[in-house]
DNA sequence: TCTGGGGTCCTAGGACCC
DNA sequence: TCTGGGGTCCTAGGACCC
């Protein structure tokens, strides 16, 4: 007896669409390096600590995903594997060619980037019988004009196109990189094939969890009821999750033009850092980072957080990610201007800080985020003058024109021997004058 | 001083995503 | 020796009020 009684039915409700870049910052590498198209590709994370992207030929051969770079070493050198740092440079801006080119080619406002690699597509516009096709022409246009392959998953709701999309990309000879859940039964059997760990929403935790009650596939999850899956999987988040594995939409497209609610600037350092002096360049550098990222959406922001993170031991068997040391100040009005932010910023890190401990890690976070029009005013304090603004106006184009931060605060160091590693870095191909692909 | 229910607001932390 | 960075949403529980 199958779930859903009237599995031969198709659907009636609007479609909606995912698209996904196909091992995107390995096949950006490889936009600029066509003699990598037989080779197998990796892109690893800041400070080249694990693989954060993996070509198909790079999966087969068995590197892990999200697994240390150092531990993946051997094999990479045996299969000729060719690694880069991330060059998010590179990454962003291919990122909104292939973004600009799917809003040419749906109506306006229907179009929502998820990540730097994905987006959801509303498209009720389109004939429910036209959608294969549709979706296709899609695929063709955005490789054709970007360089970028991308598989596509249709279905009614967010969790099943995902669903849909990793079948696609599973199978890309069978698929061609679209696949289109628009009958019932094509949805049960998608479901079917799905292991409860790829759904979207389903992490680590909950998979165990769900294991251990027998469920092991998307199907097994769908035949429970949002009742059940408020009780297992967190509340509201699991009955929608349950819905829309029904085929009932409750996860909205959301509007593109909503701002963050937090900023959040953080890395490991290049090594682990014992002065005072190393850690506040950083804090002040990164406070700098969120402060650029706050007025970019027109922002102010009343709370700020500071992080440090000490360096573990390091002879346990497993790494896990050590405690963070963190502290928090609100401001006494919301503020975009960096200088106003770097100082309450550093004098946290000078509480967090212990003299004589390694530390390895540290970060910035800017919250209680609001517009920058409708600050609220205090009393006690002068506006901020417009000359500040205007100042910090005046770095912002030039940073962006030049890049690099030439022009920074003194706080954020002139050494900077803390600054993470990124020995394999490709050029700036699209972004960087002097690094421009050449033709010979 | 003790007793009780019910409401709001805030924060810390968990879980998830790419 | 070497394991990323940047987000969101939700819940539980404490503090406080009547």
């Amino acid at each position: 007896m199958p779930f859903i009684p009237w599995a031969e039915a198709v659907y009636t409700f609007y479609m909606k669409a995912i698209v996904d870049c196909n091992s995107f910052y390995c096949s950006c590498e490889r936009l600029f390096e066509p003699q990598l198209k037989t080779r197998p590709v990796v892109v690893l994370s800041n400070n080249d600590g694990c693989i954060i992207s993996r070509s198909d030929e790079a999966k087969e051969i068995g590197v892990d995903m999200a697994g240390p770079y150092f531990k993946a070493k051997p094999l990479i050198a045996k299969h000729n594997v060719a690694a880069f740092s991330s060059n998010y440079h590179l990454y962003g801006d291919l990122s909104w060619r292939v973004m600009e080119t799917l809003r040419t080619q749906l109506p306006p406002g229907c179009v929502e980037v998820y990540s730097v690699d994905e987006a959801f597509l509303n498209l009720e516009h389109i004939p429910l019988m036209q959608l294969s096709q549709a979706a296709m022409q899609l695929r063709e246009t955005v490789e054709q004009w970007t360089g970028i392959a991308v598989s596509i998953g249709v279905a009614p709701t967010k969790v099943l196109s995902k669903i849909a999309n990793r079948l696609a990309k599973k199978h890309k000879q069978a698929t061609n990189c679209v696949l289109v859940l628009d009958t019932k039964r094509k949805t049960e059997q998608a479901l079917q094939k799905t292991p409860i760990e790829d759904v979207w929403g389903i992490g680590y935790r909950h998979a165990v969890k769900l294991r251990g009650l027998g469920i092991e596939t998307a199907y097994d999850l769908a035949r429970q009821g949002p009742a059940w899956g408020s009780r297992f999987l967190g509340g509201v988040t699991g009955e929608r999750l349950l819905r829309e594995l029904n085929g009932m939409p409750s996860i909205e497209m959301e509007d593109p033009l909503v701002n963050k609610k937090m900023i959040a600037t953080t890395r490991m350092f290049g090594s682990p850092v014992s002065r005072l002096c190393d850690i506040r360049e950083a804090i002040a550098t990164y406070t700098s980072r969120a402060a650029e990222k706050l007025r970019r959406q027109r922002g102010a922001a009343s709370i700020i957080s500071v992080f440090i993170v000490p360096k573990e031991d390091s002879h346990q068997t497993t790494f896990r990610h050590g405690p963070s040391i963190s502290s928090y100040t609100s401001l006494p009005a919301a503020t975009s201007i960096t200088n106003e932010l770097i100082k309450p910023a550093v004098s946290l890190a000078d509480r967090l800080y212990e003299e004589g401990k390694l530390y390895k890690k540290a970060g910035v976070m800017l919250s209680g985020i609001v517009p920058d029009h409708s600050i609220q005013g205090n009393l006690f304090r002068p506006a901020t003058d417009s000359n500040a603004r205007m100042l910090m106006s005046m770095m912002d184009n030039i940073n962006f024109a030049m890049r690099d931060d030439v022009l920074k605060f003194a706080a954020s160091g002139t050494e900077r021997n803390w600054k993470m590693r990124q020995d394999l870095r490709s050029p700036r191909y699209t972004t960087r004058w002097e690094e421009l692909c050449q033709a010979k």
